[in-house]
RNA sequence: GGUUGAGUAGCUCAGCUGGUUAGAGCAUUCGGUUUACAUCCGAAAGGUCACUGGUUCGAACCCAGUCUCAACCACCA
């Protein structure tokens, strides 16, 4: 043996040799254990990590689950750590797309098919970064039963969700107010969107008082403060706040709209802040979330200005055709001729929604969008959350996810990117005679339009069914066309709907996806999972979202405890990020200290429990010193051994040894007792630490330094027992240089050959 | 604005259900070591457990209030 452990070497040759021994499927651990396992099944789902990407310090907490699952092989359950990748939708098209504007290129170049396959073959070819990453972690997944999420199975489950749902009555499809963004022609969720302060003249717009019976004495308008002016065209009333006495008296009029010289009424409203502006709100439900609201609660109607290009329609009067920047400007104009504007305020600070990627202007508009109805899909999570059937880690995690389910808020599910499972739905050309469509022609330019005037016979523009659906990128219908909810196309005077589901209804599905719903073995053996380990920030879109397709699909939970591990920051506790150059790549600290060092460094280092767990390298830096004196305990056990010509018996009567011997197994018993109690209860951070304190100050620097001098056998036969049992509890934390040092030291006959499939001590 | 969490050694954090003298790693200082391991060993120094009050035989821990920080959600017409 080296004088120092080689972690580059060994680590690469260990996770080598458990690939080859075949030790991480439970059908292989099985026949390595030869006799002694349970048949009980234990199983921990892999959340997906993004196949194109490469991993960040965040998946080194997956260290959790591959603990838990080489602890429970060791006890001898049949442990199955199901991987997988997740092709990550819209995340994935946008990387595609930077690739593309580098060659000059847009996805408008493209029709959608061609699209997809060129947007699959990418994460292809990158698919395999994560997962190698992963492996240099040495998590035990057994990566033959590995899962792509748009895998052909994938949607197979999918779309049979989906076609049950519709059945049953679940999915409905109608006007949602979306946040848009014209720049991608897509919608974002509200995960994806973010503010960004910016400096906005506010408009003074006087609207006139209508021609209703106006009391003495009464002003002529009442005047509203705006950033969006060219909206004015779709509000359809002025609201103020029924506590405010300046405007008792106009609640229930009429005041002239502006622009459209409509009359539009003067409602009251909780929402509208005294103080702000003049504390008269115009209400545009068309374009703004609150305004929706109120205008649904009011029974307003709601107007539509822009259009999907982004460009203003032809309610907008006199700036129909201008994007919404320009014809502020002109409105803006308009407004100053009728003598409408009291005054501007040119330095407002207000805060513009944008896209969370490149910061460009969401629009806020209505759309129609396909949506499960959660109400009573949600009643038995709470109830199996309520009765602890899935139990939580900590107690506000089960609080939190109550808190958020118990809003039973309707699920918008329907995304406008190509890359993602398409929506079985399918829309009769005959019968939807105000279908658009948009599509690359033949000679490779976007058109788009209404799909039967393009169909029909004029002015040599017409184009082909077979033209437009090879070509075809997106098909708009109207919120009430008329469609069928299938798998497969029923016939050539259909077009499928282009909208593809968003990626948490797929994910959503992640137990039964990765088990092989609803008839394969690992379904029945392994489903119910046992642990899930996941980031609370995805505890609704994610872990809620699980748990109700599992009860909807199975009537059983998908997994019995959630474990919620925080963020890993920066040493200085903030988010890593690369303007604050606190990032640490993991793959780096691998390669620098060894992934044993890593693991230990985040979870006994850091604390996986705590909101925030700051990664600090000179922890990391000091595990690899702790591997290296496991390396070196084996070392002297060894070499001791053979210069005394020691031969160990496997077991040794109390009665033999002497009193430092037996008190040294005795608190060898009550590490292994409080060790085992604390993964039984999900402390990882508590039985390392007591594992890394038993080794080095225990049974090193103590028992060791005391026994140099004897050269008994019983002296030698409680080390090597105590340090066979110390590593084997510290072989789920530090898999790599335990079973390195295993395969060296010398061992009792009834001692399995890798330590990855021995025995539990007890 | 709402919700939640945090504040313990110079730094990053533990302290499991209220129980002796509040712990660890790193950093610092002093000393040792031709050793299984310098990726080492021994020792020292370092704390008003944010603050104020309360409950209790007993409080870092429970309760109330105050201050500071952070995160999440909502939002600025």
């Amino acid at each position: 043996m080296n004088k120092t452990y080689d972690h580059k070497t060994l680590e690469k040759e260990v996770y080598e040799m458990w690939e080859k021994i075949g030790a991480f499927s439970p059908e292989g651990a099985k026949t390595l254990r030869e006799k002694g396992g349970n048949n009980l099944p234990y199983s921990v789902l892999m959340p997906p990590p993004n196949a194109n990407a490469p991993i960040h310090c965040g998946h080194a907490t997956y260290s959790l689950q591959d603990i838990m699952i080489r602890y429970k092989r060791m006890q001898g359950f049949d442990a199955l750590y199901l991987p997988g990748t997740d092709h990550a939708g819209f995340e994935t098209q946008y990387v595609y797309e930077k690739k593309l504007k580098a060659e000059g290129k847009s996805r408008f170049d493209f029709d959608r098919d061609t699209f997809y396959k060129d947007v699959l073959n990418f994460v292809k070819e990158n698919s395999d970064t994560a997962i190698n990453q992963l492996k240099l972690l040495g998590m035990s997944a057994d990566w033959d039963r590995n899962t792509f999420m748009l895998g052909q199975k994938v949607i197979d489950i999918v779309y049979d969700t989906f076609i049950k749902m519709y059945n049953e009555g679940l999915v409905y499809r109608e006007g949602y107010m979306v946040n848009y963004s014209t720049f991608y022609g897509t919608t974002f969720s509200d995960l994806e969107t973010d503010y960004k302060d910016s400096v906005s003249p506010l408009y003074y717009v006087k609207y006139a008082i209508g021609a209703t019976p106006k009391k003495e004495g009464l002003p002529l308008y009442m005047t509203v403060a705006t950033v969006r002016p060219e909206t004015i065209y779709a509000d359809v009333a002025i609201a103020v706040n029924p506590n405010d006495k300046r405007y008792k008296d106009f609640v229930g009029k009429k005041v002239i709209n502006p622009l459209t010289n409509e009359e539009i009424p003067v409602i009251e409203d909780e929402y509208v802040d005294i103080e702000f502006g003049t504390g008269c709100l115009k209400i545009t439900p068309g374009h703004d979330f609150n305004d929706y609201k109120i205008g649904k609660k009011h029974g307003l109607s709601v107007i539509s200005l822009i259009n999907l290009d982004g460009r203003m329609n032809e309610f907008a009067g006199e700036v129909a055709g201008l994007f919404p920047s320009a014809a502020r400007k002109k409105v803006v104009e308009i407004l100053q001729e009728k003598g409408a504007i009291e005054k501007i305020n040119d330095k407002y600070e207000n805060r513009v929604l944008v896209d969370y990627k490149e910061g460009n202007v969401i629009e806020p508009m209505i759309l129609p969008n396909w949506f499960i109805n959660m109400d009573k899909l949600l009643d038995p999570v709470i109830s199996a959350i309520e009765k602890n059937e899935v139990k939580f880690n900590l107690p506000e995690w089960k609080r939190d996810t109550l808190r958020w389910i118990k809003e039973k808020k309707p699920w918008p599910i329907s995304r406008q990117t190509v890359f993602g499972i398409r929506i079985p739905a399918w829309y009769s050309i005959s019968e939807n005679p105000d279908l658009q469509v948009t599509f690359v022609d033949k000679s490779g330019v976007y058109r788009s339009g209404n799909l039967k005037q393009m169909l029909g016979t004029n002015n040599g523009k017409d184009y082909s069914l077979d033209e437009i659906k090879s070509g075809l990128q997106k098909v708009i219908p109207s919120k009430d066309a008329k469609y069928l909810i299938q798998k497969d196309s029923p016939g050539d005077d259909f077009l499928q709907e282009t909208d593809t589901f968003d990626t948490w209804f797929s994910s959503g599905q992640w137990p039964l996806t990765t088990t092989k719903y609803p008839d394969s073995s690992d379904f029945k053996k392994y489903y119910p999972t046992d642990f899930l380990d996941s980031g609370y920030d995805i505890m609704f879109f994610w872990i809620a979202r699980m748990i109700m397709f599992g009860l909807y699909l199975t009537g059983e939970i998908p997994f019995k405890n959630v474990y919620f591990h925080g963020m890993v920051t920066g040493k200085d506790g903030r988010k890593m990020s690369k303007s604050k150059n606190n990032g640490v790549n993991p793959v780096e600290m691998i390669e620098k200290y060894g992934a044993d060092a890593l693991r230990m460094g985040l979870i006994v280092g850091g604390n996986t429990e705590a909101k925030f767990s700051p990664f600090d390298e000179d922890k990391v830096r000091g595990f690899r010193n702790f591997a290296n004196k496991i390396w070196n305990v084996s070392r002297f056990i060894n070499q001791k051994i053979e210069d005394d010509h020691l031969n160990i018996p496997d077991e040794m009567s109390d009665s033999d040894l002497q009193k430092e011997d037996k008190e040294l197994l005795s608190k060898l018993k009550s590490l292994i007792e409080s060790v085992t109690k604390d993964l039984d209860r999900y402390k990882f951070k508590l039985a390392g630490e007591s594992i890394y304190d038993f080794i080095w100050n225990t049974l090193a620097n103590d028992y060791l330094e005391s026994i140099k001098s004897r050269s008994d056998v019983s002296a030698m036969f409680t080390l090597r027992r105590s340090f066979l049992s110390a590593i084997k509890l510290l072989h789920p934390f530090m898999p790599f240089v335990t079973e390195a040092v295993w395969k060296e030291i010398s061992k009792p006959k009834s001692e399995s050959k890798y330590i990855i499939i021995s025995k539990w001590p007890i």
